[in-house]
DNA sequence: TGAAAAAACCCGCT
DNA sequence: AGCGGGTTTTTTCA
């Protein structure tokens, strides 16, 4: 099965971690569409902006689809932009009763608080967004190799919201890249993506399979402190195999 | 909003 | 390779 992964990895360019956290995402959240839709993406050139079925919530794009230019960011809300009062409401107040009147506005003020609410509610998290590209515009332009270990908790009191509130905006929301693939939004807290970028690309380069030790200590040369053990994790993650298989591979292959 | 519970994470050790 | 513990981070709860 990690093979199938890794296979699937390789021709859609993307990692394996990718792969299964796009596996994931589909079964928590019962909805195959927004993942299967980017591979199809992938797999058939044939781009159709519109035709994103599982609408990413946010959506970055390059401006003039210029990767020079700067990113735009838009956000999907439901009911979002001119969500307004019924204008007859108001009408109304006129023709009724006393009691009535005061009860209808009550009414009148919870409705507008809930719209004022929404549209805060959208702010943050376009305010989120504008923060998470601000940091991770490198990663977003470059890949993998450049995204920044980030927590929920930093971005919430970039804002000064509460990381709960930053949790929950975080989850369940999906964005899709300027490369037009949709991830979940948490691919920008991956914390040790880059590290796992890292040892691929080492993998990949050396003439003779690296143990797990000396993957360290080439790490430890570009500034990134890991124990081996935590190295064998994320060999695993990215279906590398230990170095004592990796020889075979390359034969059955 | 804050705090407690849960989950994830890293890593030493066997 | 796998267990377990000490942290850190996230999510839930009231």
């Amino acid at each position: 099965l990690k093979k199938q992964f890794s296979e699937i990895a390789q021709q859609c360019e993307i990692t394996i971690n990718q792969v299964e956290k796009i596996a994931n995402f589909i079964t928590e959240n019962l909805n195959p569409y927004p993942a299967r839709s980017n591979w199809g993406d992938v797999r058939n050139p044939q781009e159709n902006e519109m035709l994103q079925l599982g609408a990413p919530d946010i959506i970055l794009s390059f401006f003039e689809n210029n990767p020079q230019k700067p990113i735009m960011i838009e956000v999907f809300q439901p009911a979002n932009s001119n969500l307004i009062l019924n204008a007859s409401y108001h009408a109304a107040l006129k023709t009724v009763d006393k009691e009535t009147k005061m009860k209808m506005r009550e009414d009148l003020e919870k409705a507008s608080l809930f719209i004022k609410c929404l549209q805060q509610r959208t702010n943050t998290i376009l305010r989120m967004a504008q923060v998470l590209v601000e940091i991770q515009e490198k990663y977003i332009r470059e890949g993998d190799r450049y995204l920044k270990p980030i927590t929920r908790a930093e971005i919430a009191k970039k804002l000064s919201v509460h990381e709960s509130t930053i949790s929950r905006a975080v989850s369940s929301k999906t964005i899709q890249l300027p490369n037009r693939k949709v991830y979940p939004l948490s691919v920008f807290f991956d914390r040790s993506l880059q590290i796992r970028t890292e040892i691929k690309e080492i993998v990949e380069k050396e003439k003779e399979p690296l143990n797990d030790q000396e993957i360290v200590t080439k790490l430890e040369k570009k500034g990134m402190h890991i124990a081996r053990r935590t190295v064998a994790k994320y060999r695993d993650m990215e279906g590398i195999l230990p170095a004592y298989q990796r020889k075979e591979k390359v034969k059955t292959k």
